[in-house]
This record gives C-alpha cells, structure tokens and sequence, in this order.
DNA sequence: GAAATAGTGTCTATTAGACAATATCGT
DNA sequence: ACGATATTGTCTAATAGACACTATTTC
C-alpha cells in the first residue's frame, strides 16, 4: 500500500439485495422474491439495488436501501454476504462493483413491500421475467444458499413465529425447497433440533405469546415448539474425518 | 440508481488475500500462511494487499498482487472469496472496503515468495507474531475455509501433483487438519473419491509425467492415484431430506 | 362414524468406526 | 528375517429410510 491514496482511482460500489419470503395462498405457501421496476436506464426488472453512501457500511446500505426503496425495516437482521460482481463492462455508465447480499424475512415483516413478489421456479429464479444484469443469476445463488441452509436446519432465517408445530415447519420447508419431503423422517431430524414447549395447539390461544395461524384447525392437536437455543450446533461435526486418538 | 453518477462518493476499494501451501519439513508438512513485513505505516505484519486498478477485476488484483509483491505466478487458478470488510474507520488514512481472498497453492509453486512463510497454530492464526488490521481474523476464516473442504474432499485444492498415494494425501490432510486421522477411515473415504492408475510406486519413475516425491521408500509399494474427474460430485446429496416421491 | 392429522413402533439395508489379518516391499 | 507400509476382511453399533399402526381431534 502506497501512502498517497488519492492517487488511486476509486470504483462506484453498489449493494443488490435477493430479498426473499414465503407466502401464504389460498392452500399453501409459497417462496417468492422481491421484483421492482426500474426508472431509469436500462429500464427492465431488477431487484433492490442502492449505491453505498460516504463511510456507510453494506449493512446500513440494505438498511437504507429497505427502508427508502422497499419501505419495510431490517430490524435486526443482517444480510447475507453473496459475493462481488466485478466485471467492468456489468455497468454501461461507469466502474462499479456490486455487493450482491441476499435476505429472507418473515412474509408478515415485508408483505407490504414496493415493488412485486414473483414466485421462484424450481430453478431460482422468478417465474415469469427475465431480471437485468447479472441478477438471475444472483438470485439463484441466494435461493441455492437459502435451499442448502434448510436442509439441515429447522428455520435458520427464522421465518416461522416463536411458536411452531412439525406441520407449520414442514409446509415451510416444502415451500423453500419447492419440494414435498418425506413426513417421519422430516420430523424425526427436526424434533431433535427443536424445543418442545409442553402446549399444543387448541381451538384457543395457547398461554404466552400469540403466534400466527397455523396450517389447520382439523385432526389431532400437534406439539407446539420453539426455535432452539443458539448451542444446539446440529452441524460441524457432519462428515468430519475420525481423527486419531 | 440515479443517472449522475459522478454525484456518488467512492471508496478505496483493496484486495487482501491469505495465502496458504503446505510445506515439507525434515519429517511432516506443515501448514504455513505468507506473512509480508508492511514498508507503509502502519508498520508491522500483515498479509499480501493492494488497491484495486481502474476496471480491473477482484482476480486480476490478486494476479498483479502476486507477481508484483510476492514474485509469484497465479496460474489457471481463482482465489476464492471470504468477505468483505467495510468498517469505515477500518483504514485511518480514508473510506475504503477490503476485499478478502484466499488461495492455496502447492509448495512447490510459491516456495521462493516475498516474505516469511509461517506456520499456522490449531486456532488458524499464524504462530509468532500479530497480524495488523483485522488480518488476523481473515486468516481465521481462510484456514476455516480450507479445512472444511479437505473434511470431504481428497485434495479440493491440488496442492498435490498428478499422481500421488494414499499416503501422500493422509499427510496433506494432516498438516492442513492439524491432527492425526484415521488411517483406515480416511483411505476408504478418499479411494471412493479418486482414480486409480494401476501403478505402483517404485524405485524408478513410473510412466506418465513425473510426480514429487512421495513420503516415504520404505514398506509396500502403494497404489498411484489421480484426481477424479470433476463430475464425481461426492456431495450435496448429503444430508438432504428425503423428498416424497 | 369418517376424515384428517399427530405421534409411535418396527423392520431392514446400509454404513461408520474399530480392529485384525494378510500382502509386499526395502534393508 | 524384520520392520514398515499397503490392502483386505470382518464385526458391531448406529442410523436412515420406509412402512404401518395407533391416538386424538373436527365435522
């Protein structure tokens, strides 16, 4: 590093968000992205995309860039980091890099949000459009990482309200995954990285914090759970080599 | 994005990349990171960094930073994202981001580089000396990073040359694990993982290109391996939930 | 009672991990 | 022959995956 910095040319940096949530429909849920429109050139779909201001962190510019241009809160979530987009032509005004992030929120926390959520095909990307620049293909990495994180958690980006049964839980996993999973062993892997909490669900409130609608009101009572405590590191020592003693 | 763009302020933009390879000593290998003493203020250690030139991309950098700084040649071979650093009071001269890289090379590739070559402790950090900036910390995550992929894979980052044995690949897992491994565990997981030749280790050459010396002369002759074709994707299907059918 | 859902039990094939035995070399 | 290493075989406990059965509620 040389002492002079001035003397370096500086490239423009932007921050793009995937920003993801699953939805409820009329008999499932489903996981959607968020997808705005451009007003300016190039005019086409894109997602969420903020140049970073003076001194301001990649953290505080998604903050921004949801608060001003998507109109919901990050609270306190942080993004995800993706990775950089640098090649130089990806900008037809000027240098710029891109710190591509990627964020799931729960659909209460974003429902309201500019711009329109479009369904994710089975591939990652939204159905229906084609986005500009590289931000397909930023999508589909997003929806690869979101997919690979809930393979082997039960609600990593803690999609789910503090209570929860084993259905709740898997009709989120099947819209994520955008694939039906196998019922005994989905919860017998989750029910071991899961709280149980002594309630289940009844036609009444169960005591404590309200929780949202659950998946149905017929068949027999089912367990109410909670998130697990941040120890239960569940992972790690997966497909690690035996070492010597 | 707003049309004048020149209204934006720009950061320094710097690429910092963890250098690590595998060195032989008198009776093991050792796993060892490139430590550069700083000419600038602040003086001190730290790793291989410099400002990113105008269009030029993050792998470029590292390719100028490598040949310039260290005298070494980057080859076909991409340095592999970490992260990026964005704490504005992180550089005291002005604004800028760090873009973390890493890359592991065979030792016989970066053998001559600027610098000092320093072995890495249990906890990733280089023994010895204190690295400034948050260098320390990237380092933790590179070494992280590198021992994840050496958990499942035979040689994720060929630090191994063409042919080499089952012996050869426990001592490289070794020095980058940092603990001893299970002989017969490990040699049934890898040998599913790679190709036979049909050679054997002899006192003469094999056929084929030359390879390095492996460990030892002593003892049964072993079987040459290769490194398996790309499309032995041996993960991914781990630890998935079953889908219903 | 029927439908829907929750929860439990069990069987089997596979596999990890450990241990042991055998094979083949250099000295 | 001996030491060192490679390679193969085997035993056992654990577990995944599949399937079936029972339990409890709503309608």
């Amino acid at each position: 590093m040389e002492s002079d910095l001035s003397a370096f040319p500086r490239p423009h940096v932007a921050v793009d968000i995937a920003l993801l949530t699953v939805r409820p429909t009329q008999d499932r849920l489903e996981l959607v992205t968020l997808v705005q429109d451009r007003t300016e050139e190039p005019l086409g779909h894109s997602i969420p995309g903020r140049f970073i201001r003076e001194r301001h962190t990649v953290a505080q510019t998604v903050d921004e860039l949801l608060q001003l241009e998507v109109g919901i809160s990050l609270g306190r979530r942080r993004p995800h980091p993706l990775r950089v987009y640098d090649d130089p032509d990806r900008d037809t005004r000027a240098w710029g890099l891109s710190i591509a992030t990627w964020l799931a929120l729960p659909w209460r926390a974003v429902a309201h949000a500019t711009g329109t959520w479009r369904p994710i095909s089975p591939s990652g990307t939204p159905r229906g459009v084609k986005l500009l620049f590289d931000h397909d293909r930023i999508l589909r990495e997003a929806v690869s990482e979101l997919r690979d994180r809930y393979e082997t958690s039960p609600d990593p980006e803690r999609l789910l309200p503090g209570l929860f049964t084993l259905l709740d839980l898997r009709h989120l996993h099947e819209a994520v995954l955008g694939e039906r999973v196998r019922k005994d062993t989905f919860n017998r892997r989750m029910r071991e990285q899961l709280e149980p909490t002594g309630h289940e669900t009844t036609s009444l409130s169960p005591p404590g914090p309200p929780h949202s609608a659950h998946a149905s009101r017929r068949g027999r009572p089912a367990q109410l759970y909670r998130h697990p405590r941040r120890t239960t590191s569940h992972d790690g020592d997966l497909w690690r080599l035996p070492r010597e003693q």
